[in-house]
DNA sequence: CCAAACTTACTAACTAGTCAGTAAAAAGCG
DNA sequence: CGCTTTTTACTGACTAGTTAGTAAGTTTGG
């Protein structure tokens, strides 16, 4: 048995990650059940409740999981020049989740359901602040190398947050990548209008 | 057009109505049940099953009485000045919805189910598109009369309603009526760049 | 009287989670 | 080293609860 103390600091179980993450993408948030990981896992139920005592237990760990690859691949962009990295970022945000509409989907529902889950509006806050942080660095790199007009920076990034979030959620519901695409731009837009 | 004689089309039941509207507010998509809109109806399980085959009938007639009132609701905007227009078609899209949190978090729930369920889909997409189309219009009439730049209406329409699901979005998943009101300014500042 | 509008009681399926037992690997030890 | 003990990583069977939906019988208003 795993101390629930020790859980936070523990490592997750990989395959039972990866197990999680095909099971997410094959039946949606709302029809994932512990079978149907386990089946993914390829042995019972009762051997993913060994590693997590709870379906919650579980799913913050995933969402932690996922998260981390996602900043991961955001901290890979490394061009300094603002203008170009502005750019880089948003492609990471609009560009690259149209390789993986199944698990667009799929965040979008558990993005829903922060207002009912703690464990995933925390998570999913502090993932916001991490990006929006990346982007206000950059938006005020820029004013500063006077390559930007000098904006409200807080406002400047969070109306392209918005921008990203609405592409996102476009796609999805209306189940057209176009809808990432529009957003890609006018987030590029918006860009050239506010920002020189 | 559609079939009178279709089952979806028929007169919804105003007491379920209501009823449904109650346990979504209260429970949330993901936990509204049958025997929770009894509850609200004040009769039996049964009761809602003599009047809705399925769960998914009763949802879908939901839906259809939830979006009618929206579009209404759009459709009460009088003004013909497209620029004043404009404005309060936004506001009707970002800031009427400060007024119900509960019900904006049970339709981004409806809505992140749109990939799984064809009814939900379809009703979602085709309210869209009605949005899209009062927006384009008021754009079109804008240019028409040059108090608007002569832009590509339909991106330009598609960059608002971006913006308006991503305000949507963030209201519910940051826990921040803030994020309509970013979206609101975002709108704008848009409208004000793009199309003057 | 009769049809519409129910109720009560039920079922079949599915859910997360528990529990007792087990095989094998690891650790302790003389 | 060789033997014992403990721990890890499970399995299979089970529980208790919830779900949508049904069937048969009952009340009620025109």
């Amino acid at each position: 048995m795993v101390d629930p103390s020790d859980r936070e600091f523990s490592e997750p179980n990989e395959a039972i990650m990866q197990a999680t993450y095909r099971a997410l993408r094959e039946y949606g948030y709302a029809d994932l059940t512990i079978k149907r990981i386990a089946e993914e896992y390829g042995k019972s139920t009762a051997a993913i409740h060994y590693y997590y005592d709870t379906k919650e237990d579980l799913l913050a760990a995933f969402l932690d999981y996922l998260l981390e690859r996602f900043v991961d691949s955001i901290h890979e962009v490394e061009t300094t020049d603002p203008e170009k990295r502005l750019e880089l970022l948003l492609d990471e945000l609009l560009v690259k989740p149209q390789e993986n509409p199944d698990l667009s989907i799929a965040l979008l529902e558990m993005r829903s359901q922060a207002p009912y889950k703690k464990a995933f509006s925390q998570r999913f806050q502090q993932n916001d602040e991490y990006i929006r942080y990346m982007l206000k660095a950059v938006i005020n790199h820029g004013i500063d190398e006077g390559v930007f007009e000098d904006v409200d920076a807080d406002h400047a990034t969070r109306a392209l947050m918005t921008i990203v979030d609405g592409g996102r959620t476009r796609a999805v519901v209306l189940d057209e990548p176009g809808g990432l695409e529009t957003a890609r731009r006018t987030a590029s837009e918006y860009v050239d209008a506010m920002l020189r």
